[in-house]
DNA sequence: GCAAATTTGTTCGTATGTATT
DNA sequence: CAATACATACGAACAAATTTG
């Protein structure tokens, strides 16, 4: 008995879940019931249910019981949609029709628009000085009801005070996306944009939105975007964050042959993950 | 006093280590001690420590204490390299060149080459039959003598039996990379591929080479390559995963200009995070 | 190499608080 | 209001890992 006694009982439940003989969503047997069938402590049969709770495969609520989590069907976000069309996948109409298009009802909030002084990271990705204003762009996305990504824009000031970009500052949302917008407006062409792609634990804010468990064990991806317009020039910094239990990425690079277009749960370009 | 009391011990400790009273890698006050000071009981200021645990803030060694983490320079991955030269971001070659031009001291094992029946997933991704062979090839990656990610990558075995491709089930790096062997080798040549980029909990093996803690805290990322050639037809499988808490991403769609040729440290474009 | 001291890990018992039905 | 179920908090004892003498 290498393996201490809430261990084994935690890897107990862990096989009759994976076994399916606890169903996801399906309820364990309450704490009194556990203490009873495994010989042990009410403390120690929580310390094998926290251990579970680690590894998201079950969740407590006050009052009704535990319960074997029910796993969500990813959405998968292009981030290299064709380069030819200006836009970027993930943004504005981008992200509506590739949700629209896997049969999933897709939301979008208003935008909520602030003026602020860029901080350090704003700055840097923009190539303005850290004391410059910019324009902050914010909206939440929601698919089936379900709260799916968090993403903020920051264009420089100049494009409103000196490119005429007045739109930027309307509280409504720039339908045929702001891309086409200041290209349109401004003559800025987006011929390009680098993402970096991190993984760190959600804040308070987004643990709330996205009602993750308040244990901090579902991190969230931060993908930030910078674009560039024809003289390389940067124009626009934009930050995305999505929970990483219902996200994936997809890029392709070069020549490859497009998916078969058949329904997700069939294709299996859709998810190649256990 | 609506939060418990381990909470607020908890946000206090959290406060001291983030205003850099506590410093990375220094040591909290012993339980003992910080149940005096708090006038709480053991059990409860070892519920405090658990939260911070599992927010990633510290970790506790057996015997010795209780330490604030020290955080470790990511390594940027690109993902999208030139297309041109057929070589993607991540491999082989390409990594170990990436990982050297950024001061750092990149490892990688001798390959562990087996011979196995397609999973599911492998057998989709690879478009064969479930019941086909492929090769694997398998290689852990270091860098400064700390584990930073498991590559393997699976190749139909008509290659080898029909396409002459007897190099790959040697057991030994392949120095100018199977890209460019089997290119040369049987004429097939990597015209793009197809990533997807998925979070998911370590498995065992994986928790054991990373060192990551034994609580599931930090999660890994999954990159599951397809490569397919001048017929469109997929000869490649890889899947490389990657602990999230030293590794991030980077993509770059159209025209981009290249990145500013200073040290990691004082370049904008490496760490635009905080 | 061994023993002691220190520190965290596990397990028990008990009592009370809070959320839901 | 009452019953049920999980959450928090206390105290105690022993085990296991590490460092020190």
């Amino acid at each position: 008995m290498a393996d201490p006694m809430y261990r084994r009982i935690a890897d107990d439940l862990q096989e009759q879940i994976q076994s399916g003989q606890l169903p996801p969503g399906g309820q364990l047997p309450t704490e009194i019931d556990l203490r009873e069938r495994y010989g042990a402590s009410r403390n120690t049969i929580r310390d094998a249910i926290k251990w579970l709770i680690a590894r998201g495969l079950v969740e407590t609520r006050p009052g009704q019981g535990t319960f074997v989590v029910e796993k969500v069907i990813p959405f998968v976000t292009t981030l290299t949609d064709d380069p030819e069309t200006g836009l970027g996948g993930g943004e504005g109409g981008v992200y509506m029709a590739a949700v629209a298009a896997s049969h999933r009802r897709p939301e979008i909030s208003a935008p909520r628009v602030e003026m602020q002084k860029a901080t350090r990271t704003i700055a840097r990705a923009l190539r303005i000085d850290e004391a410059g204003q910019v324009v902050s762009r914010h909206q939440e996305r929601i698919i089936d009801h379900t709260p799916w990504s968090l993403q903020t824009s920051f264009y420089p000031m100049s494009l409103v005070l000196e490119s005429g970009a007045s739109r930027l500052l309307e509280a409504t949302d720039i339908t045929e996306g702001t891309v086409a917008y200041l290209r349109e407006k401004c003559g800025i062409q987006q011929l390009g944009y680098r993402d970096t792609i991190a993984v760190r634990p959600p804040d308070g804010n987004e643990a709330r939105f996205f009602r993750l468990p308040g244990d901090g064990r579902v991190a969230v991806f931060e993908v930030q975007r910078v674009a560039f317009d024809q003289n390389g020039a940067r124009f626009r910094f934009t930050v995305t964050v999505y929970p990483t239990d219902r996200n994936r990425f997809r890029l392709q690079v070069g020549k490859v042959p497009p998916p078969s277009e058949v329904a997700p749960s069939a294709d299996p370009d859709h998810d190649a993950s256990g």
